[in-house]
DNA sequence: CGGCTGACGACCT
DNA sequence: GAGGTCGCCAGCC
């Protein structure tokens, strides 16, 4: 069943943990930037958790501080669910993105790069 | 403690 | 391009 937040309930609680390490990455982000799940999973050190990531961000509370438009999937593409979609494509449009057919136009050249701590 | 639930990605037909 | 498979795992009930 795919994400739906009018029937999943409240937002949760963000605890201790590894929901908490990606919500650090995600906050690095800086304004007219992007990153990917991949690239979250890679910057964690484990390249296969990318789905995690996805998992994690699902959990986000509503009006927490985390940029989680920045996030979007591998080649730039807009995955999330079609409501938070919509939402997501206003809020990058804001910050300076081109967007079209679903996707951040120059993505490549937007993609954020983690630095070591 | 067991079961369930998910914003993914690479690869294959 | 459109499907399907498989690996991946924390947090909540």
């Amino acid at each position: 069943m795919p994400y739906d937040p009018t029937r999943h309930g409240p937002r949760r609680i963000v605890g201790p943990g590894f929901h908490e390490r990606v919500f650090a990455l995600v906050r690095a982000v800086p304004t007219g930037s992007v990153t990917t799940y991949g690239d979250i999973a890679t910057a964690l050190g484990r390249k296969g958790v990318a789905r995690q990531v996805g998992y994690a961000m699902a959990a986000l509370p509503e009006g927490s501080d985390v940029p989680w438009w920045r996030v979007v999937a591998a080649g730039g593409r807009l995955s999330v669910a079609p409501v938070t979609r919509r939402e997501q494509a206003v809020r990058l449009a804001a910050e300076g993105h081109r967007l079209g057919d679903d996707r951040v136009l120059d993505f490549a050249a937007r993609r954020h790069a983690f630095v070591p701590c």
